[in-house]
Parts: structure tokens; sequence; C-alpha cells
DNA sequence: CGAGTTATGTTGACGCGTCAACATAACTGG
DNA sequence: CCAGTTATGTTGACGCGTCAACATAACTCG
């Protein structure tokens, strides 16, 4: 999408950088990503929550609720990542529709080796290149679009 | 992505703001143009550079600079797009090698049907939720981020 | 001219994400 | 308790995006 028809030049900067910004930004990211720990951002996007729960465990319903996935998208990463040896999946006694996703010794050996040099790509790239009084302004501004966005049904 | 572990909270909300927002504000536009005009963001991004060339040609080379793709997504998407009717794809006389992308009535109908619909929502969801001070803000840091992105290679 | 290099585009494999359909279990209200 | 509803997870199809390999054409320079 690069559409800035009828959007006034204050309004297109802003959205092309939205647009042009975050698929780079990302991109730089995951690669970092891939070959300093042979992780992909989705891989990540999970392994963080896991490697914070109790004994590396999280129910895939509490799993896709933290990082605001859907079913199938956990579950079809969950696949993914079982293949990998990173997690294992495991029945859930409480609620026996339930799939409990467990973190591997490899998988957190993976995110413990990715989490510092990731960190340090995003501040190098992003938070390095803003000031202080622009981070102000941007996270507020954020989360408020956020809040603005139609709840997924609506 | 979603670690923030060392950085400052600051710095946290900013970062969790782009992390956080893009996605679904994409997918909130995605959907509307589904919905309202058949059309998928990658479909819609192409068609407008190609609905605003003389004749509605382009060379694939110059569309894929255009939008900053690569070669291999450039030519996935637009046979996509042939199998859907958007655009025809012809012989370029002037490089043997090259591929001439070219709009269709259908494409163009497409197009101009979906475009106010978009841009619409666009102002709808970011940037109406934003003020004038936070736009001046945003477009040029983020044109900053941008900047001193890896050039690709590096 | 001709060998080596660069530019352009295609292809196939694979990971990722969404959607709709499905199966099963748990809950709810009579 | 039971029928209807809700919650959870899986599956298959398909579009999207990247990567590496490939084919071909154009360019460069001795």
């Amino acid at each position: 999408m690069s559409d800035e028809r009828w959007l006034d030049k204050r309004e297109a900067l802003a959205w092309r950088g939205m647009i042009g910004v975050l698929p780079r930004l990302t991109a730089v990211l995951e690669r970092q990503l891939v070959q300093d720990a042979g992780l992909s951002a989705a891989e990540y996007t999970l392994l963080v929550p896991l490697s914070e729960a109790p004994d590396g465990v999280l129910r895939a319903r509490d799993l896709g609720r933290t990082v605001s996935w859907e079913r199938s998208r956990i579950s079809h990463q969950v696949i993914r990542m079982e293949k990998r040896g990173l997690v294992v999946r495991e029945e859930c006694g409480e609620d026996a529709r339930g799939s409990m996703v467990r973190l591997t010794d490899t998988g957190r050996t993976a995110i413990v080796a990715a989490a510092p040099a990731h960190v340090a790509a995003v501040r190098r790239y992003f938070i390095g290149a803003l000031t202080d009084a622009e981070l102000d302004v941007i996270g507020p501004a954020l989360a408020r679009v956020l809040d603005r966005l139609p709840d997924d049904d609506g």
C-alpha cells in the first residue's frame, strides 16, 4: 500500500513513514536474528513469553493471548517449532481440549542466545535513530491509534 | 517480536507501538480493501503505480523500483495478478530480457473503485487518531529511521 | 570480437498468515 | 440431565514473501 492521494504533505509523510519503514526495519531485525541465532521472527515472538513462563510451559490459548495471535496461527507455528525441536506439545490435564506448549532445552538455549543481540539491534536501528522527545510522542500516539482500531470483529 | 528487556519504559512504549500497531492497522486496511473492492494489499500496491503510468504500462524492473520490491516478489505477484485478470505481461522491445506489465481494463476499474475508500480508511484509522503536532514529529522521525537502516546488502 | 561480469526475470521450495471447515470439550439455562 | 451455545485446537487451501538456483540478455574491456 503506497497510495497517498488526498493526503496532504504532512499526512503523507507520516503515512509513508509507517508503511515504508516498518517492513524494512523488521526485515533487518529478522535477518540479524536468523544469521546470529538461527531464529525467525515468529519463533522469537513465541519463545519470549515461553521463556518467561514458570517451567517454560504455557497453554496454547494463553500463549496466543499474550502475543495477540489467533488460534490457527499459534497452532501452525507451534507445529513448525515442534518439528524444529524448539518446543513440545503436551496434553492439558485441566481441559481436555487444551494444548500445552513446553519450551525445550534447545528452545531455551536459542532464546537466551538470541535476545541480547536482538535487543541491541532494536536499539541500534530504531531507538537510536530517535530523540527522547520523539520517543515520548511516538509511544502514546501509536497507542492511541491502536485504541481506535476496530476490535477484530467490527 | 515483542521483547523489550533492556529497553526502558519510554523506549519500550515506542517500540511496542511500532510492532503492535502496524500489523493490526494493515490488517484492518486490507480487510476493508478485500471486502469493499476485492483487492489484496499486494495487488493494490502494484495497481497504484500502474494506474499512474502512461498507458498503464511499466516494465517489471521499474515497477519493482517504484514500490521497492525485489525481482522475484514482483514476478510472483504479477503472475498471480495476471491469473486474476488485473494485468497482462508483454514482451519488452528494447530489452529482450525485460517484461512489460500492462494494466487491464479490469485492473483499472478495480483500482479506481478501491482508492477512495482505502484513502478514507487510512485517514480514519491512522491520520485521524493523531494530532497535527504528532504527524509533524512522526514523519521526519521515521524518515530518519529509514535513512539509518543498512542498505539491503550491509 | 569474445570472455567475464552485470542486469533482468522465472522458478521451486519453504516459512508465514488467514480463512473456512471441522472436531471435540466445556459451559449454560431450561 | 440435555439441547444449544461457546471455547479450544487442528487441518487444508491458498495468497504472500524470501531465498537460492537458473536462464538469458546486455554490458565492459582487453
